[in-house]
RNA sequence: GCCGGGGUGGGGUAGUGGGCAUCCUUGGGGACUGUGGAUCCCCGGACCCGGGUUCAAUUCCCGGUCCCGGCCCCA
């Protein structure tokens, strides 16, 4: 019987295991330094909670099952519903409320390019402000994350509002405006005539369908942003006011960050409680699907629990974001580990040895004891690939004299000291 | 769920309707009874699974499965 990970599901060996960890780490380290905190909740969570949000589409796409008390559960699609019950369930938090998690989700898909059926998502939430303040420093902090891991440059961060786009279409008499919202956000896929006749399917043609092209088409930096939509609706009051506030929230993003931030009217996500801005993150080359993906979501809270709390987050999954990594050579093994490798050269020292071990790790350091039983040569090769710099060879000469060989194994040098010297400059 | 292309040791590969399935690398050991990353030698390890055709299938056919890519969808 053969065993292998199932379809979509992955083992991580060391040499990506570590880099992984890496990148966790980063991001962790810049979320704490946004005054992030980090929480978790549960793997399965009943499947209601994602029926209320987002339909049977998503409910078709989980890994679900009826428990033993005949209960429907599901592996957890996302964060952000769990997120948001913890939220609403403690009344006494304080405003505004971060916080960041990094759990496995599951969708029962096909698996291809940049997407698994199980993968890590870092996400990170803002509760309480709806400023542009809330949502630069939340973007300002996705753009940190990746500026951190050694992207800056290599990615940009396409931006649009969601209350911007409901009242454009709603000028041009589009009804349906979700449907609407799905067709333009496949802009990027389809040909010229293929996203006419998608919108046409939708119940928009004519004129409004021009223009809608001519949006969806439109990418522009912030100061040229209502001029851009000057040329295709008229500006009204109320339209302009938000122009000025996605306007704003861009300028601050550019402060965290040299990467390119752009309205790009085709970035709308297919999600339909997003309220306001909403944003992806894009390798430049235009290889990878989105590296990441957020935006403003004030109904959410409402919907779950019946309280009002503004809400502004993103998701980051592992899996784009390490295809870039690798792309852009970030995937590399940290250099040698400051430790010790110890090597027997006799079966007779093994006490002392394993003294040795004790001691150095009790001293805060790493100790990698080969189990011994066979030649030095073989131990020190082991030594070689174990990636610490330094080596500790014990033979029954140090065991006599309560010494031990200290090795350098990227200079091959060593010498002899007595084990309490050794113990003391550690 | 649908469509296309693939699957030979741990990794990378050669090849074939018939003989002990090729080479490189990795791993283990040795040459060197206390010194690694060089060299040489030895050893271990594979035709995805099932069915069909055939005297004979790793090879041809069908199905499944997994991988890669795409669609749908995107949390």
């Amino acid at each position: 019987m053969k065993f292998e990970s199932l379809r979509g599901f992955r083992d991580i060996y060391p040499e990506d295991a570590e880099p992984r960890e890496n990148m966790f780490n980063t991001a962790k380290r810049v979320a704490h330094s946004f005054g992030f905190q980090i929480i978790d909740f549960p793997s399965l969570e009943p499947l209601d909670l994602y029926r209320i949000k987002s339909g049977d589409e998503l409910v078709s796409q989980t890994f679900s099952f009826v428990d033993k008390g005949g209960r429907e559960v599901t592996m957890i699609p996302e964060a952000t519903p769990s997120v948001v019950r913890m939220l609403t369930s403690k009344k006494d938090l304080q405003k505004p409320v971060r916080w960041f998690s990094l759990p496995k989700i599951w969708r029962y898909e096909e698996p291809q390019s940049g997407r698994l059926r199980e993968h890590v998502q870092f996400n990170a939430d803002l509760f309480g402000p709806d400023t542009p303040d809330a949502d630069a420093e939340l973007i300002g902090m996705a753009a940190t994350i990746l500026d951190s891991l050694g992207l800056s440059g290599n990615y940009e961060i396409r931006m649009n509002h969601r209350g911007i786009m409901e009242k454009i279409l709603k000028s041009m008499d589009v009804q349906d405006t979700s449907r609407a919202f799905s067709v333009i956000d496949r802009f990027r896929k389809l040909g010229r005539d293929e996203f006419i006749g998608a919108l046409d399917a939708a119940g928009i043609s004519g004129k409004s369908a021009e223009l809608i092209s001519k949006l969806a088409a439109t990418r522009v930096e912030s100061v040229y942003l209502k001029q851009a939509i000057s040329e295709i609706v008229p500006l009204t009051e109320s339209l302009s006011d938000d122009l000025d506030r996605v306007a704003k929230t861009m300028e601050m993003i550019s402060l965290f960050t040299d990467s390119m931030v752009v309205i790009d009217f085709s970035v709308v996500r297919g999600l339909s409680y997003y309220t306001g801005i909403v944003f992806e993150a894009f390798d430049v080359k235009g290889e990878l699907r989105s590296i990441l993906g957020g935006g403003r979501y004030n109904g959410l809270s409402t919907l779950l629990s019946g309280q009002e709390i503004p809400a502004v987050g993103f998701g980051m999954g592992d899996v784009v974001l390490e295809l870039l990594l690798r792309r852009n050579g970030l995937w590399g093994r940290q250099a040698a580990i400051d430790g010790y490798y110890i090597c027997m050269a006799s079966d007779a020292v093994e006490m002392y040895s394993m003294r040795v071990a004790a001691e150095v790790r009790k001293r805060g350091k790493t100790a990698v004891r080969d189990s011994g039983g066979r030649k030095l040569a073989a131990q020190l090769r082991a030594a070689s690939s174990a990636g610490l710099t330094k080596s500790i060879i014990i033979g029954t000469r140090e065991m006599e004299t309560e010494s031990l060989t200290i090795k350098d194994m990227s200079s091959g040098k060593q010498s002899t000291i007595s084990y309490s010297d050794f113990m003391d400059t550690i």
